[in-house]
Order: structure tokens, then sequence, then C-alpha cells
DNA sequence: CCTATCCCTGGAGTTAAGTCCAGGGTCAAG
DNA sequence: CTTGACCCTGGACTTAACTCCAGGGATAGG
């Protein structure tokens, strides 16, 4: 199949395809005389695995490790595989105690905000971050 | 207080105080003969403003709009203040949400691995990344 | 053959929030 | 008067992951 039609298939641009390729993410299986890039259902397998680690978050970078580790996997250990998404899942958690973290301390001022239409001369959200201590 | 003072009390490189004037978020209160930029209390007061906002996830953009409530406190209702502020809270919780969909679904395939120094050529997390479904 | 639709390459632009640099001016102390 | 610490401007660079563009070639259908 061609470019196209493989980027349809996965619901990625064309450019992202081409993007993969030049990260080494992803190669074609051939070309045409023309010079088309031709893509074989392998290619197509391949295009998912980039698809589905992205979305547990991996980066591209981490992706193009996973793929020198499933490339190799005969002689690679299991442990290397389990190193890469446990540090994810570490970044994963960091990310998610931040969040967490601003979440609870802009929900307490947000809830102490009256929201009504008096002017906002008091408005206790601009007082908690104009505020002097901290 | 000069920019390099300003700048130490609050923890932020000179440049991030010269970028935030660009931005129209923090304006000198004066200058030198020389140049050089002089900055009171009230500035003082107003970058720890921003880095407060900053840190509970507000992008400069948004800390713009801030401050322009700010600045107009007495005619603007504490409505548009809130209106902010859910706004961010909204972002945030979708943000913890697709992490935490992430999460639970890295989590999954990472137990399932043994992590051992056996060959990958089975390992349940590259098998999860490439299954044939969704 | 003509046309529409596909594809090619190389390179530039996007976003956010800085960060760094060159080349130069200012200021206070000794 | 010299030195060192500080500051100035304008502009380029960084990261990640695309996205878009110009200018052109390939291919299929009628």
């Amino acid at each position: 199949m061609q470019i196209g039609e493989l980027a349809s298939k996965c619901g990625v641009r064309i450019d992202t395809v081409r993007y993969y390729e030049k990260q080494k993410l992803l190669v074609p299986s051939g070309r045409t005389e023309g010079g088309y890039r031709i893509y074989s259902t392998v290619a197509l397998r391949e295009l998912r695995f980039i698809l589905r680690a992205k979305s547990l978050g991996f980066t591209l970078k981490e992706i193009q490790e996973l793929l020198t580790l499933k490339i190799d996997r005969e002689n690679q250990p299991c442990s290397s595989v389990k190193e890469l998404a446990e540090a994810k899942l570490k970044d994963i958690e960091e990310k998610l105690a931040e969040l967490g973290r601003m979440h609870q301390a802009l929900t307490g001022i947000t809830d102490a905000c009256c929201g009504g239409e008096e002017p906002a001369t008091a408005c206790s959200i601009l007082d908690a971050l104009d505020k002097e201590d901290s």
C-alpha cells in the first residue's frame, strides 16, 4: 500500500508517517519505480505499535529504544523492556502528583470565591495569588 | 532595586524577568539615567503573583488576563476571575484523567511482565504494544 | 493525451517559555 | 583611572512532534 492508505488506516497524516521515517522509527518496505514509498502489513503493524506506545505516554525517542529491543527480542532481556516501562510509569506518576497538587491548591482558592457579579475588589482568588506570605 | 536583585529574590533568571516584560506581564517602575531597569516592591509583588499563578498551572497568556482583571478590579466582576480559574481547573482535570488512563493501561501491561533476565522473545509488554486487536 | 489525484524532496514554520550570546554601556570601589 | 560586577539590546537557539509549503514528478482512468 502507499503512504496515504497507511496513514489513513492509522488515522495519522502523511507527513507524520514521513516524519517517523526521518526519526528512524518506520522504514517503508520498498519503493516503486517512481519513488513512491510502499508499505507491507508489517509496516502497518509497526506504525500501530508506535501509536500505541505514544498513547501510553512514550516519547518518540523512547519508542525508538523500545523498537530497538523489539527487533532484537531474542537477545534482549525482559528486564530491559520492563525498565523502560517502569521509568515511564514513574514519569507519569510525577506528573500526576504535580497536577494533583495544582488541582488541590486551585480548588481551594476557587471554592472560596463568590463568583458573583459584584466587583472583584476583594476577590479571594486574586487575593490568594497576591498574598504577602508563602 | 535592579533586575538582578529582583530575579534572585524570586528565584528566577534575569532573562526570565526581561522575557515577562516583553510579554507585557511586568513593567519596571522606572529606569536609571544609564538605562538600568529599576523595580519597586510593587513590582516584586507582581512578579510573585505571576510565579504563583504559574505554579497553579496558568500559562503566561492566561496570567496576562488575570493581571488585566486585577488592575481593574473595581470594575471587574468576581465571576470573570472565577471563570478563568474554573477553566484552568477543567484543563487540569482533563490532563489528570488522561494521565490516569495512561497510568492504568501501562501498569496493567507492566505488571504482567516478568522483568527477568530471560530473553524478551515473549515479553508481555512488547506483545501488548504489538497486539492485533484494538 | 489529458486530468485528477496521488506522491516526492527539502526546508521552513509552529508552540511555550525561556535561555544564551555578542558586543557593548554603567557604576561603585579602591 | 582601572577593574569587576552589573546591566543593556537584538536576535538566535532550544525541545517535541509535528505541519505546511513550493515546486515538481507519477499514476490511473477515460
